[in-house]
DNA sequence: AGACATTACATGCACCTGCATTCAATGCAC
DNA sequence: GTGCATTGAATGCAGGTGCATGTAATGTCT
C-alpha cells in the first residue's frame, strides 16, 4: 500500500496545499518580479485596489491599510510598508482621511494604474498554468 | 450579481488558496509555537525525518540537506539555518557522509523523536480542525 | 596527474515579516 | 472639559528567507 501520495486524510491535504502554494507562489513571484519589479504581495494590493475602482457600483476608490492587511493576509506593520515602498515607486499615494484623522487612504497613481494593467496578464497566465 | 466570494475563475481559485494557506499557517504556527516551541517549517522537518524512520520497509533514518529541503519547499540555505536552529536545540545531528564527503546527514535524536511525538497531536487537531 | 566543471552545504547580505511599542486622534464616562 | 481606554498607523527590533557566493569534495577529460 502505497504511503506516499494522494491519500484522503487531512495531513495529505494540507501537504497537498503547502506544495501548491509554494509552487504557485514562486511562479508568480519570478514571473511579476522579473517582468514588472513586483512582488506577490505588491501585485495583490494593486489589484484589490484597483479592482475597487473598477467597480461602479458599491465600489471604492481608497482603502484604508488596515482594510487591505485583511485581504492580503499581512499584518498591519507590513503593509504599512509595503504602502511606504509603493508609495516610493510612484504607484499609490497616500492621503488624509478628513473624516477620521487616524486613517490614512491609499490611493493608486496613473502610474500604478498602469503598471497593474501591464502585470494582470502576466499574473493571470501564471495562475492559468498552474491551477487552469 | 456577487462580485465577491465564490467564483470560478482561476484568481478566485487562487485567493481561496491563499486564504486557506494563511489560515491554516497562521493557526499552526501559533499552537506549534505557543506549546511546542516549534515553528510550521520546524515541525514539518522533524515530521519527514520521523517518518523516514517509522517506515521499515524502504524507511530511510538519515536524509541530506538537500531532500529535505524539497520536500519542505524551502531553499538550500534556509534549510541549511533550520537545521542549525533544531541541532541547537538538540532535536537532531548532522553526521558525516562516508560515502560522499561533501554531503551531511540529518538525523533525529532521541530529544527530536520526543518533541515530534508531543507536538504531533497538536498538528493534527489544528489540521482536522481547519481541514477536516 | 593536472585543469576545469559540478555538487553539497555553509554563509554574507539585503530585504521582508511579525511582535511589541509608540504616537496621534477618537470615543466614552463622569 | 478632564481622564482613560481604544483605535489607526508608523517604527525599533529580532529573526527568517532567498540570492549570490565561498569552500571543500567529486567527477571528468585529456
Amino acid at each position: 500500500m502505497a504511503r506516499h501520495k494522494t491519500g484522503n486524510n487531512v495531513i495529505d491535504k494540507w501537504r497537498e496545499l503547502l506544495r501548491r502554494h509554494a509552487t504557485v507562489s514562486c511562479a508568480l513571484d519570478r514571473e511579476l518580479g522579473e517582468r514588472h519589479g513586483l512582488g506577490v504581495s505588491e501585485f495583490e494590493v494593486l489589484d484589490h485596489l484597483a479592482e475597487g475602482l473598477s467597480t461602479d457600483a458599491g465600489g471604492k476608490e481608497k482603502f484604508r491599510v488596515q482594510e487591505l492587511a485583511d485581504e492580503v493576509h499581512l499584518s498591519q506593520s507590513a503593509l504599512s510598508r509595503l504602502i511606504a515602498r509603493l508609495e516610493r515607486e510612484g504607484l499609490v499615494t497616500r492621503a488624509m482621511c478628513e473624516a477620521d484623522r487616524r486613517g490614512v487612504f491609499v490611493l493608486l497613481t496613473d502610474e500604478g494604474r498602469k503598471r497593474h494593467a501591464e502585470a494582470a496578464p502576466t499574473h493571470l497566465a501564471v495562475l492559468t498554468a498552474h491551477l487552469g
